[in-house]
DNA sequence: CCCCCTTCATTGCATATGCAACGAGTTACC
DNA sequence: GGTAACTCGTTGCATATGCAATGAAGGGGG
């Protein structure tokens, strides 16, 4: 089999990466509408609106953010009073970030424009494709998690 | 419903740019190790593959690029002496972009790492998901055609 | 109590990115 | 045929990114 039959367009990979920007791209034209998030700085705030005090690694761990870009994203939460940031109990070199009263303002236009991008995507779904979409997702990270070259996976729930 | 209750973890945007994202990685861990190349670099020589003179517009609907990125990506394959660029003959604003011996080579090297990884990905996926999976992500891609605020589909085939 | 090793967060730096502006070339239309 | 509108590719610039290095804080063994 020569290596010029090789169809990009049918790759997995690509259409992988071409759905997922298009949809992500379309999301963020949503908060950066509303309030000039970027990606990052909306996962972090979706993580606090649900956890009250986390550290950047936590942060990390569950938004699938690499620690410069997290703590980035704090910085600049923290300067647009959306976030606010001071040193962990218990802990010195944890930083316990929470969000402020204008923060989940902010939050509170977002969620719903965000939900409805998700609904309108879902909706061309059947529950059975949604099901089977996520078994599916499911499956391919185990092959990366079974993959000692891939990158292990971030996401740890609560 | 409060906006408290948001899960980014079931989030369909954010899951499908988590597997994506790493799915990439996998990839270009690839071609990176193999010869340095960038995500960019790599969707430029792979249609360059089946195409013979091709324009950096043409290259940009097909692989997903912009102008700039797939601009730097040829500069820089020339560079190396993978891609041949001269102006095209009808029109002098179009240039003529065609693979070169040394990078048929590399892509040589290349194209079965790559099938490698896919082929281990879909090992993990039945033959019905498979097409269940694309028939899902046509259906997404579907919705955002209709969406005038998302961007337009740039894909076009041969 | 001290030293070594680990973890956490931030910062530096080189590079990549996205957008808009530009210049060259082409087309259309009067 | 001249000019206005358009297309193509590149470049400038401000910002974002990824990685490694740094510095601060904890923990554990002697």
């Amino acid at each position: 089999m020569s290596i010029e039959e090789f169809d990009l367009l049918a790759f997995l990979p690509y259409r992988l990466a071409v759905l997922s920007e298009r949809v992500s791209r379309r999301l963020s034209a949503e908060y950066a509408r509303l309030h000039g998030l970027s990606v990052a700085e909306w996962r972090v705030m979706v993580h606090l609106l649900s956890f009250q005090e986390v550290s950047i690694r936590e942060i990390c761990d569950y938004a699938n953010l690499d620690k410069p870009k997290a703590s980035r994203a704090v910085a600049r939460l923290e300067q647009n009073g959306w976030v606010r940031k001071k040193s962990a109990e218990g802990d010195g070199r944890l930083v316990a970030i929470s969000l402020t009263e204008e923060g989940h303002k902010v939050m509170e236009d977002i969620i719903p424009a965000a939900k409805d991008v998700e609904r309108n995507l879902l909706e061309a779904l059947s529950p059975a494709d949604h099901i089977h979409l996520g078994e599916i997702v499911e499956k391919l990270h185990a092959v990366l998690d079974r993959d000692p070259k891939a990158r292990p996976r971030a996401q740890k729930s609560a």
